[in-house]
DNA sequence: GCGAGTGGTGAATCGTGGTTCAGTTGTTGT
DNA sequence: ACAACAACTGAACCACGATTCACCACTCGC
């Protein structure tokens, strides 16, 4: 039995597998997730058309691999955002303001893999990520409101009305054009956000201004 | 010179151009943008696909018709919640709890004309139409601050997370299902979305709770 | 170096859905 | 009824992009 796959191989084959998922990523940073064709990624990354799909069986699963990669690293950011922070109401806010602004550094692709619809099956992949993004809002509302930082209410609901808010304010159409003044919007929607969970204005205020984001 | 068109035929034509842009929303109502294809359209509007051509140069521009068409019913809807209101926050509140139940009575249609992008050159027919929204919610954020009673704010920016909250809380993919409680939807969104704005929990509540939403 | 088997290739295939057009049907004014 | 023309038809055409597959290239263990 002449060919037994060497170690050697394998991590040729670990990093090709990787190549592609970042060839696709890049892709869609350019040019959203209408770019991301087989095709095209094959391309960027060096490699055939076919040989694609001896990585994944088909279009689906390789952006299915990219929303993974790219919701691991984001949900790990937000986690340890909160985890940093000295208390639930600081928890909160650098987890909206770190959100805000880590979705600006990459407005494109945070656009793709948020809010681009792409195919039928892949619904359940997204809906997935953005569940996972609302349930760390939602952690730390839900936190707030256990400590008396904030007025009862529904926490689901609340963490998926400030994902939108962010969302449309950071990516949206209407969203303001990069212009350098990111770290204003940053707090601008954060300050918003906070008062939508019930916080006082002043309060809200001062949090933001001394909240630090992490951005990696 | 033996044919000029007709009063009545020109009727026909006009009924029928109405006839293909009803059928292209009501297929956007049930199976989203996707299931807008020219010959579905043409079945249900019951004429050949090619007739679909004499109307309209291509798909975009149908679908550009049917978004005009609800950019206009909607924003009248807006304008006039805002018109009938006794005062400046009473008028905001009508909105948002208007633009937010009118959007759950048609959620996959209203999902379709706010949220699904179709093509690149629908983007500014698209963009159009969210501005306007935004720019309905942004007249009352402002005539709310002119008369104090809102705090000073980015009145664009404002408007647009406002915009994104009521979106994404009502026909976003993690927005409630459908359960009959939409009432309760509505005024939980509200109430978030004039707290986002400034406006103090008790006060929004009080204000919330008496609004009444113009739905026709 | 060789046989066995894996990895890679890219042109051809396929499916989908918008668009076209030669032929048919319908309407108008005489 | 007829000429002249518009409107309608739907099958054929076309573009696009995912997927396949027969073939080539390489790696492995001997």
């Amino acid at each position: 039995m002449p060919y037994r796959r060497t170690e050697n191989v394998g991590r040729r084959l670990a990093a090709r597998r990787a190549a592609i998922i970042a060839a696709a990523r890049e892709a869609a940073s350019e040019g959203g997730m209408a770019a991301v064709q087989i095709a095209a990624v094959a391309q960027r990354a060096g490699i055939a058309a076919g040989t694609v799909y001896r990585y994944f069986p088909g279009k689906t699963d390789l952006i299915a691999a990219v929303l993974a990669e790219i919701s691991e690293r984001e949900i790990g950011a937000l986690r340890r955002a909160a985890t940093n922070a000295p208390g639930p109401l600081s928890a909160l806010a650098c987890v909206i303001m770190s959100f805000a602004a880590r979705v600006l550094r990459h407005r494109r692709l945070a656009f793709a893999a948020i809010s681009e619809p792409v195919d039928a099956t892949l619904d359940p992949i997204r809906l997935k990520f953005r569940k996972l993004l609302a349930a760390e809002f939602a952690r730390c509302i839900a936190a707030a409101i256990e400590s008396g930082h904030l007025p009862e209410q529904d926490v689901t609901l609340a963490a998926v009305g400030v994902l939108g808010l962010l969302v449309e304010g950071t990516i949206g159409p209407l969203a303001p054009q990069p212009s350098g003044r990111e770290r204003e919007l940053v707090q601008s929607l954060a300050l918003t956000a906070l008062r939508a969970l019930g916080l006082a204005d002043p309060r809200a205020r001062g949090l933001v201004v001394q909240t630090k984001v992490i951005v990696d």
